[in-house]
DNA sequence: GCAAAAGTGTTTCGTTTACACCCATGC
DNA sequence: GCATGGGTGTAAACGAAACACTTTTGC
């Protein structure tokens, strides 16, 4: 923050107000969840999620989207405000009520280094202990996201632009946390209608890679796979890649990959006919 | 409020913090919001919610409760949370943001008078233009009730502890706009088993009130309903004191009447099993 | 060929929907 | 009696769950 000798005087006390940010990914097997080191007191060196102090001159929202900007370079098309934290205790500095948010990103399109280098992914399910409340607000965004998943297609959101169908099913499990049958989730899903076959991609298209990493060569991707997953930004970008390409590495039959159409759920969400449940 | 010569004095500018609740009641047709005439400036003369600001030695959850008593005398069990509202003009006067919570109130339960003389239910159908940006809260506040009665036995919140299946039926219908199959809802109501049967009052017990109105006849019941409703707390009660009442008025078999049964309830609940869909 | 994973079809079962019928009450 | 509203039963339609079978790919 820059320097700063005005003050602001008020009748009656006030809290301060901070917005925090649950950042939601998916490597293609486990929810992930995108945390800062704090580089200053209090909890200095703990993890904690991305956000900052709200300004006069912005809503909620935009100050979730300003601070997760400037902490992480992400730039989510939206954020979903789910609920606001009010312990008395909370910061132990003094009185602060923060506004939590969650948003969904691709992590595909997760383009790190910048002034980020301390942010990374964790599996949801393998968070170490967070600063604050942060803990309990993870706990509150995870029960949002479960119940929000059944009228929004959260799942399309987390994930690439071309998918497969047996993707889509690991991720759903993955945030709720049961299993379904392979055959039956095929077919509900299809059965919607809002899903694009997508061809085969020419070969001559990078068939890869999406985005700008045209000049790496196939064994490129063995080799950097083969160093232990940190799940830094480095790598992690390289899973992502790996999870946005029609590339095949796995036994059995290869997945007819699809494509989101936007049209069609807008469509079904408008009838009051998007129901995804289980 | 109380004389204040005290300031207090921050390094950056923070804005006031309020909470405003939504209160729902059901008075057996309509589903209706309780409102507040503002006394002050600025709005004065418009109806908005009861709300206040936040001290620094109690959660937005105390407030909410706190600023509720305080102004209407209520005191529900529980406020739910549903939304911040942080526009950087909904206040003219300075930059305010409010998190807004709602309650279900059984309006047999209202006591009115005390402080509370400028305050009123309206049907929510009906209401006037609110103060601030209470209208868009209002209509936020009704999408998060049409979700939630999926999942929280919200219907018996706004009853009386004695009820009807049918009296249950308009009221889902009042809140979900919608209308059902009369022998439908009476199974699936049923086969939830969360309604234990309540056989017909003994005479000795007051037949026709609940509470502490025992000196009211019979006769005048007919005489005060037949006034206007102007649905002040005055004429509300006794309404609200005819729904609980097992008299029935209407032409038709009289129905069973019905208590909730909580510990059933939670029982499905921790089973997941509780889903009230239509 | 074999194992593993993906896509398709079918059968069963339970829930929802629609509606027919009877019961109780007030006028 | 008759109109009105409340409680019970039942059959058809629909969707979910379970599972057999075929296809494709890597080794």
């Amino acid at each position: 923050m820059e320097e700063n000798n005005t003050t602001f005087t008020y009748k009656y006390p006030r809290p301060a107000v901070t917005t925090d940010c649950v950042i939601f990914g998916f490597d293609g097997h486990d929810l992930m969840v995108l945390l800062i080191e704090r580089g200053a007191d209090p909890y200095k060196g703990m993890w904690a999620f991305p956000g900052g102090f709200l300004r006069m001159d912005e809503t909620l929202e935009e100050c979730a989207l300003r601070e997760l900007k400037e902490e992480t370079s992400l730039q989510p098309g939206m954020v979903e405000q789910f609920h606001a934290f009010s312990s008395v205790h909370r910061d132990p500095r003094e009185r602060v009520i923060t506004v939590a948010f969650y948003a969904l990103v691709k992590m595909a399109e997760v383009r790190g280094g910048d002034d980020a280098n301390d942010a990374r992914w964790f599996k949801v399910a393998d968070v170490p202990p967070l600063a604050f409340d942060h803990d309990y607000i993870l706990r509150v965004a995870m029960k949002q996201l479960r119940e929000s998943i059944f009228f929004k297609p959260i799942g399309f959101e987390l994930l690439g632009d071309v998918f497969s169908v047996p993707q889509l099913q690991r991720l759903y499990e993955a945030i709720l946390g049961v299993q379904f049958d392979r055959r039956n989730f095929y077919r509900k899903i299809m059965q919607l209608g809002i899903l694009d076959p997508v061809e085969e991609p020419v070969e001559e298209k990078s068939p890869r890679f999406f985005g700008k990493k045209k000049e790496m060569k196939e064994q490129d991707i063995d080799t950097l796979f083969l160093e232990p997953m940190t799940h830094r930004y480095s790598s992690i970008n390289l899973e992502a890649d790996f999870l946005q390409s029609p590339v095949h590495k796995e036994a059995g039959r290869k997945p007819q990959l699809f494509r989101f159409n936007r049209k069609k759920y807008e469509l079904l969400k408008e009838r009051g006919d998007f129901r995804l449940e289980w």
